[in-house]
DNA sequence: CTGACTCCTTGATATATATCAAGGATTTTT
DNA sequence: AAAAATCCTTGATATATATCAAGGAGTCAG
């Protein structure tokens, strides 16, 4: 039940068993089925999620309706919104169960603890957050000035578990084209 | 010389005067004139900035030659390719003065240093950083699915600055949209 | 088992933006 | 002071992608 967020955690710093202890019981088990919401639009996010197993994606909604994808997450990675979270003030985003999901939910009372009292903790979630930085700043990197064929073939390099988990309409809306624009992109890759 | 980075810090932090010396001598003060290059395309990041005064900008060249900015730094802003720092890999990206800089330079040892031996700078960092993918994140909702005119219109809400101090070529690399159609956007808003 | 729903693809058409070209104003360099 | 370079805008044309429509295959619910 908390395999993938001790391997998470050991792959960057060590806790002592009595750590770990303490950091276990700061996290609630939470199991979610697909489509149910974890965070809705117009709320305050006050937790972090870590994904033991399952997929989750955050999304926004415009101004007509759409759907964009910001973020998926599978197992061993976390999700929340930042800045809700941060600053107490709604989201704008809605994260969504992509598939049934065992999840760990770290509320804020119990993550400010942590940091107070395990260095380690904070050690591994600067360190989470700064792998998370640039995850997204590649994202970044690999969206502009890209056009949808050049944006699928990188994500065919750099993500292709996407592609086996992750349902087509939301990937075009994930790299930003329509999901008509992306069946033909994979229809011109086949050839 | 030292003040916006004293400022920076205090705002979410405290340290005593010893700490705060310890902290100041771990950064090289360092001035660079426009155009010249902080990183570029290939070399391995081995130093993160601070912008006492001026203006940075980051970039990388696609297949085609042209530019993409990815960001911005000015006054109490920090700048490197965070990728290249914790990975030692060579960058893709470039780092440009903007605007005639004073910077503290603070290379990879003192800042691991710094992280050891004060647990204050460790929590300044992940705060620094939780606040860079905030607005990383920001930037990647503004941009999915906006046209040229959305994304223009929230950057003069968001970050009116950057058109006081940025040539209009590096504003619409910026916004993902050529210069021409920014051109065309702002005299639209200017009806 | 059947009907409803979801997922994906393809065709036709519309459109937002890129590209190419040109010119004027301002700034920088010589 | 003059020449060169940079910055910005506008016009004309090209094109990548969105949108609308339709249909087939697979999955899910009743």
């Amino acid at each position: 039940m908390f395999e993938k967020l001790k391997e998470s955690i050991h792959e960057h710093v060590e806790l002592t068993d009595e750590e770990w202890e303490m950091c276990k019981k700061s996290f609630r088990p939470k199991r979610m089925l697909k489509r149910q919401f974890l965070l809705q639009e117009g709320d305050v996010c006050r937790d972090l999620a870590f994904v033991e197993k399952g997929a989750l994606y955050s999304y926004n909604v415009d101004s007509k309706g759409n759907q964009h994808v910001i973020r998926f997450a599978f197992e061993g990675w976390w999700m929340a919104n930042l800045e809700s979270f941060f600053t107490n003030t709604p989201t704008r985003l809605n994260i969504e169960v992509l598939e049934n999901s065992e999840l760990l939910i770290l509320d804020k009372a119990n993550h400010e603890k942590l940091l107070d009292e395990l260095p380690a903790y904070e050690r591994y979630h600067r360190i989470i957050i700064q792998n998370a930085y640039v995850a997204l700043q590649q994202r970044v990197e690999n969206a502009l000035g890209q056009t949808a064929e050049e944006k699928y073939a990188l994500l065919v390099e750099l993500s292709p578990e996407f592609l086996n988990r992750v349902p087509l309409n939301l990937v075009a809306s994930y790299l930003g084209v329509s999901p008509e624009t992306l069946s033909r992109v994979r229809a011109s890759f086949r050839r």
